[in-house]
RNA sequence: GCCCACGUAGCUCAGUAGGUAGAGCACAUUCUUGGUAAGAAUGAGGUCACCAGUUCGAUCCUGGUCGUGGGCUCCA
């Protein structure tokens, strides 16, 4: 990239986040003009797109206040008031704070280590700030406010719930309507929308909140995921595994989960006098397996996979279509391999990781190795030699698949190292991808074993991984990546055959039995609807082909191809055509042609 | 779980200052046999989320429950 471009993006990236932070200020100003002198202000950062303010108010704010407000700060801004910056000592400021009774800011102050803190000012209102800050008010460009919701004084559920107003701001009024267009576009694609309006899924009450119902059409893009996925893992040295959906609880004490991860498990169901849980995760069961035999080191690494589905207990208000569920189904694997064997086999993953996701068309991602914090090493299980070992053994598989990753010190679990890769899509929006989590906690609790070529016993290392992660989120994922519009590999349907009157019916079908010959998902839209019809309706479906045969095509057997892009291919001969889509299923091609 | 908003036909939404409701799309029937994004007519379809309360009368007011959405927090 040009120097001099990129110096002009970091810069305009600062202004940016300067003004944005000013128009926060402005609304705490407008607030404070609107509810008065009882209003007690938080916290107001610039974020990605754009800022917010939390507020402790009199009375809750509707959708309409927020129109009253943004007018006060468009006043705000009319009348130019410079930002002037103050600094003063502590005392002063906490002094000068405690008679605005505005007591969040002063417990932000005794929180500040400096003996001089800045305040800003604009016009008659004063706030506690680091800044920096536009000139004055006149220089915030075109803003918004979008929503209010409520969030917890510094994030803490056991603080004050206060009132946070979401807004955002762009130097023009151009580039606030792009944004906003943006907001719609990512409105459009939205999972839960697009789920409906193509019968993928649907969550039903009746059957409870968190639960996904899978249609035909969206179990039939789950199958085909699910097919690639059980192949490429064989293709791999893979086995495919089986575990059930419950088990002891006994298990679960020995695994340590009912110790810290009780909140999120769902109750014990009592069975014939014995305590036992729906499996929130598969590990134990896998681990029960290894334990069914001795291992020797010559069996190992063993590479254990399974579509395993566990069941969490979410709170309510976090569930968000299939994107946070209470039952969902991991693309779960463990590796048990032997400490220097490690190295190989996270290689072995992120190679797999990486073709997956390129697969599926997510070629932008970060990845983050997460370590132990090392200031607090007690908080860990393992000493240090495993801690060293596991970490080198990540980092030189990284720098072997020369993959760039940040390291994120004290971001580890207690149990081991971590490598997670963020991917980002066609909106560039950042979801979870791929996760590889070393483990030395389980091994030791289940008490594994292997014989080792000395004829001692020894800990096997475990590894946890997910490519997909928890096939809802990812195809819901996959969902707003394209839009709906799935490559044709995974589109549900394929192809629709669309005969122009009654009498082409016959050759329609006999079209229709040469595609799914040659397993192409297709159907025939025999309705006596005109082709307008038909077509749009297909179209609204995201069928890839579709394929109209009236007089011509039928004499010549040909059918006339639409792409779902809108291109009209025109006739071509059906053994063409089922070429054309087999080729593209094969290639798991991303690009319809 | 917490804060705020919301819940009317399969879907998207109107509506009633309290007197048991309406549109468009979808669906069914009939007419139309039409060459690349909506042909026409007719019809069926709702315990206005659920449970209490106030009222002569509640879809509308009050309370509770369940669910959804935007957040906080947490995670696959």
């Amino acid at each position: 990239m040009d120097e001099g471009l990129f110096c002009l993006e970091e810069r305009s990236m600062v202004d940016l986040e300067k003004m944005r932070h000013s128009a926060a200020h402005v609304l705490a100003q407008a607030v404070v003009q609107y509810l008065g002198s009882t209003v007690k202000l938080g916290i107001g950062p610039a974020i990605e797109d754009g800022f917010y303010y939390d507020f402790e108010l009199p009375r809750s704010l509707a959708p309409e206040d927020l129109r009253e407000i943004e007018k006060l700060m468009s006043r705000i801004v009319e009348a130019d008031l410079p930002f002037v910056r103050e600094e003063l000592p502590k005392a002063e400021a906490r002094k000068l704070f405690a008679q605005l009774a505005q007591t969040y800011k002063v417990e932000l102050i005794d929180d500040i280590p400096d003996e001089v803190v800045s305040v800003y000012r604009q016009g008659d209102f004063v706030d506690l700030c680091r800044g920096p800050h536009v000139e004055s008010t006149g220089k915030i460009g075109a803003f918004k406010l979008l929503s209010v919701a409520g969030a917890y004084w510094r994030g803490d559920s056991d603080r004050p719930m206060l009132q946070r107003i979401y807004g955002t701001t762009f130097p023009t009024a151009e580039e606030l309507q792009g944004h906003l267009e943006r907001l719609e576009e990512a409105g459009r694609r939205d999972h839960r929308r697009l789920g409906r309006e193509l019968d993928l899924f649907s969550v039903s009450d009746e059957v409870g909140p968190g639960l996904i119902l899978w249609h035909p059409k969206g179990a039939m893009v789950r199958k085909v995921i699910e097919d690639f996925w059980r192949a490429e893992h064989i293709r791999r040295d893979y086995d495919l595994v089986n575990t059930p959906h419950v088990g002891r609880l006994d298990l679960w004490k020995t695994s340590g989960h009912w110790d810290w991860y009780r909140e999120n498990m769902f109750p014990p169901m009592n069975i014939d006098d014995q305590e036992y849980l729906l499996k929130p995760m598969n590990c134990p069961f896998h681990i029960m397996i290894y334990k069914s035999d001795l291992r020797s080191y010559r069996d190992l690494p063993l590479r254990w996979g399974e579509l395993g589905t566990v069941y969490r207990y979410e709170r309510s208000g976090v569930l968000h279509g299939m994107l946070r569920v209470r039952g969902f189904t991991q693309d779960d694997a463990h590796i048990f391999c032997q400490p220097d064997q490690l190295e190989a086999e996270i290689v072995g993953v992120i190679d797999l990781a990486q073709y997956m996701m390129q697969t599926f068309g997510y070629d932008r991602y970060d990845v983050e190795l997460s370590v132990r914090d090392p200031l607090r090493k007690e908080k860990y299980v393992g000493g240090d030699e495993v801690w060293e070992m596991a970490e080198g053994a990540l980092i030189r598989a990284l720098e072997q698949k020369g993959v760039p990753f940040k390291r994120m010190e004290g971001e580890a679990k207690f149990y081991g190292p971590a490598i997670d890769i963020k991917v980002k899509d066609a909106l560039g929006r950042p979801w979870q991808g791929p996760t590889i989590q070393v483990d030395f906690n389980l091994p030791e609790r289940f008490d594994m074993e292997y014989v080792g070529a000395d004829g001692q016993r020894h800990r096997p290392v475990m590894i946890h991984r997910a490519v997909l992660g928890a096939l809802e989120r990812f195809i819901g994922g996959l969902i707003e990546h394209y839009a709906g519009a799935f490559p044709v590999w995974l589109a549900p349907v394929q192809a629709v055959v669309i005969p122009i009157a009654d009498r082409h019916l016959p050759y329609a079908e006999t079209v229709l039995a040469r595609l799914s010959e040659a397993g192409i998902r297709a159907n025939v839209d025999g309705r006596r609807e005109k082709i307008n019809y038909k077509i749009r309706e297909a179209q609204l479906q995201k069928i890839p082909y579709m394929l109209v045969v009236g007089d011509q095509e039928a004499s010549v057997q040909a059918v006339a191809v639409r792409l779902r892009s809108g291109e009209n291919l025109g006739p071509i001969g059906v053994e063409t055509l089922i070429e054309k889509a087999v080729s593209q299923m094969e290639s798991r091609s991303l690009k319809l042609s």
